[in-house]
DNA sequence: GGGGAGATTATCT
DNA sequence: GATAATCTCCCCG
C-alpha cells in the first residue's frame, strides 16, 4: 500500500473530501476505509473557521496535513483533516478493516456497522481523542494509503449543521453499508 | 424501525 | 447563558 503525501491535502478542500473516500486510515493498529466525508472552508457559515481563528479552531488555520480533534455537545470528540487555506475534511465514517476485536471493544458493541458508522463513533473505535488534535497525519499513531481504485461517489447534503445547510459538501462511497445515514434516494 | 429526549462540557457571545 | 460538524436509549406502534 502507497501512503498519501503531503501534496494530497494542498488541494481544493472539496477535491480533498472526495479523494479520502477509498483512501485507508489508520490509527495504531485499528482502522479502515473512508466512506464518507464531509467539507468545510472559511467562507462558510458551517465551518470552525468562518469568522477567524479562535482557541479552538487554531489547528485548522495552521499547516495542511494534520489532524484537527473537536470535542462535541460535551459527549463526543470529531476527526477532521486540515487542507489548505483554514479548511478542512470532516471524516464522519469508515468500513473496518483492522483491529476490529479493538474497536469491538472500545465501542462495546461486535456489530461492524456499529463500530465507525459516524463521526463520534469513529473516534471511540479508534481511541482518538483531544490529545491527537494537531498531530501530522504522516506519523504514528496515524497512518493513510491511497485507494487502489476510485470508487463509485454519492453527493448530498451535511448532517446536523444549521448554517449553509443546502450545500452540497456531504461525500460517500456509493452503496456502502457502513455510511453514518445513507443518502436519500434521487428522484 | 422511527421519533424524540437527554447527556454533558468547551468555547464563544 | 446559549450553542454545538452526535449518539444512545426509551417509548410507541
Amino acid at each position: 500500500m502507497k501512503a498519501v503525501g503531503p501534496r494530497f491535502f494542498r488541494r481544493d478542500v472539496d477535491i480533498v473530501a472526495r479523494a479520502l473516500i477509498g483512501t485507508t486510515l489508520m490509527f495504531g493498529a485499528s482502522g479502515g476505509i473512508i466512506v464518507e466525508t464531509e467539507s468545510y472552508d472559511p467562507t462558510d457559515p458551517a465551518a470552525h473557521s468562518y469568522g477567524g481563528p479562535t482557541k479552538r479552531n487554531a489547528v485548522m488555520f495552521g499547516a495542511s496535513g494534520h489532524a484537527y480533534v473537536y470535542f462535541i455537545y460535551g459527549v463526543h470528540w470529531c476527526l477532521n483533516f486540515v487542507c489548505r487555506d483554514a479548511s478542512a475534511v470532516l471524516i464522519r465514517a469508515l468500513e473496518p478493516t483492522h483491529g476490529l476485536a479493538a474497536m469491538a471493544r472500545r465501542r462495546g458493541t461486535d456489530d461492524p456497522r456499529k463500530l465507525c458508522s459516524g463521526p463520534g463513533k469513529l473516534c471511540e473505535a479508534l481511541g482518538i481523542t483531544g490529545e491527537h488534535n494537531g498531530r501530522s497525519l504522516y506519523a504514528p499513531p496515524f497512518a493513510l494509503y491511497r485507494r487502489m481504485k476510485e470508487p463509485p461517489l454519492t453527493t448530498g447534503v451535511r448532517i446536523g449543521i444549521t448554517k449553509a445547510a443546502h450545500l452540497p459538501r456531504r461525500y460517500g462511497q456509493t452503496g456502502s453499508r457502513f455510511l453514518s445515514r445513507p443518502f436519500p434516494e434521487p428522484g
